[in-house]
DNA sequence: AATTGCGCCAACCGCCGACCA
DNA sequence: TTGGTCGGCGGTTGGCGCAAT
């Protein structure tokens, strides 16, 4: 047997609330607070769900929302913490004030993810895709590896294509000597004829990538986006030392762009589990004691200890 | 002017863990 | 210990509005 529903879901509205249910529901919460929130809808006479009460509150009525496009820092804010944390928007939410996980998730989905793409980073693992498939192609024998080339240039190639049909890519990246493959991908237009042309590069790009295999670094964010700032004097894992994380410090020293240098300190500097110590200095961990306590990125309150493969986990 | 495609975002859904009797 | 209930979370969907054709 499952479980009972919510509510009855005959007698229950759905879909785009309107400004009364709004006030009934403000006005409700106002004066008794969020306790229960099954009772809610009858009490303040809504012919809604709680649940999709606690929804309309928490994402819209609340006072404390911040409504309106998001800052250049709190994009930051959001690809940092991502990068350490992956989609766990509550708790990333909780570190911008005035936003709420849906907010985050929707900013994220929309916005951030397409952004990422378009500097050539996995918005998944945050690196950059030749050197996935780089990574991928050490484990591979030769003929495998010409196969898996072959197929990734096929999603690769729908991927780009389409990001070059629809507009001109915002953020340039200054190519250097040590980024090699990058060049391809950065500065581009939308010229039909430019088109083709970035698939070539890519191509190259990935096969240049797959033969280089001191390029490739172990899957430890930590030490490329610490030295992120070391890219230009490092050598052995430059290409993808300069271009994970380390991206941003090109940009931001070379143009000025919002993807600033902090971006990737910081998340390498705060990887691992999120451990907190509560007021009696006893550890917790998980999204709901974070969520209770004060900024988990403070410095004074986190103990980063997180296994370094989970890192790299989307999942995590 | 009409149609189509796309992006954005509010809302929904199902799962899971916490809590309590 | 177990089962019922609730709240929270992340993934997904649907509808609206705008831009392109």
């Amino acid at each position: 047997m499952g479980r009972i529903p919510c509510c009855e879901k005959e007698n229950v509205k759905r879909g785009q609330w309107t400004p009364e249910e709004d006030n009934k529901l403000s006005s409700y919460i106002a004066q008794h607070g969020t306790r229960n929130w099954r009772l809610i809808p009858k009490n303040a006479g809504l012919q809604r769900c709680g649940k999709s009460c606690r929804l309309r509150w928490t994402n819209y009525l609340r006072p404390d929302l911040k409504h309106g496009q998001f800052s250049q820092a709190e994009e930051e804010t959001i690809m940092k913490l991502h990068a350490v944390v992956g989609n766990r928007w509550s708790l990333i939410a909780a570190q911008l004030p005035g936003r709420t996980d849906n907010d985050v998730k929707n900013h994220w989905n929309t916005k951030l993810k397409k952004k990422l793409t378009g500097m050539g980073i996995d918005p998944v693992t945050h690196k950059s895709f030749s050197h996935l498939m780089a990574e991928i192609a050490t484990t591979l024998g030769p003929p495998q590896v010409a196969n898996l080339t072959e197929a990734a240039l096929g999603c690769f190639k729908d991927e780009m294509l389409h990001l070059l049909t629809k507009k001109r890519i915002d953020f340039q990246l200054q190519p250097t000597s040590s980024q090699g493959n990058m060049n391809a991908t950065y500065g581009m237009s939308t010229k039909p004829d430019a088109k083709e042309d970035t698939v070539v590069k890519i191509k190259l790009g990935l096969s240049r990538a797959i033969q280089q295999p001191d390029m490739i670094i172990s899957n430890k964010p930590w030490e490329t986006t610490v030295g992120a700032t070391q890219t230009h004097v490092n050598g052995g894992c430059n290409a993808f030392t300069a271009f994970q994380y380390g991206q941003s410090a090109f940009i931001a020293e070379e143009d000025g762009s919002p993807w600033n240098q902090s971006m990737c300190s910081t998340a390498g500097d705060q990887l691992g589990h999120l451990k907190l110590e509560d007021e009696n200095g006893e550890e917790s961990e998980g999204g709901k004691e974070i969520r209770n306590g004060s900024s988990i990125f403070s410095t004074d309150s986190i103990l980063w200890d997180l296994p370094s493969d989970d890192l790299m986990n989307p999942m995590v």
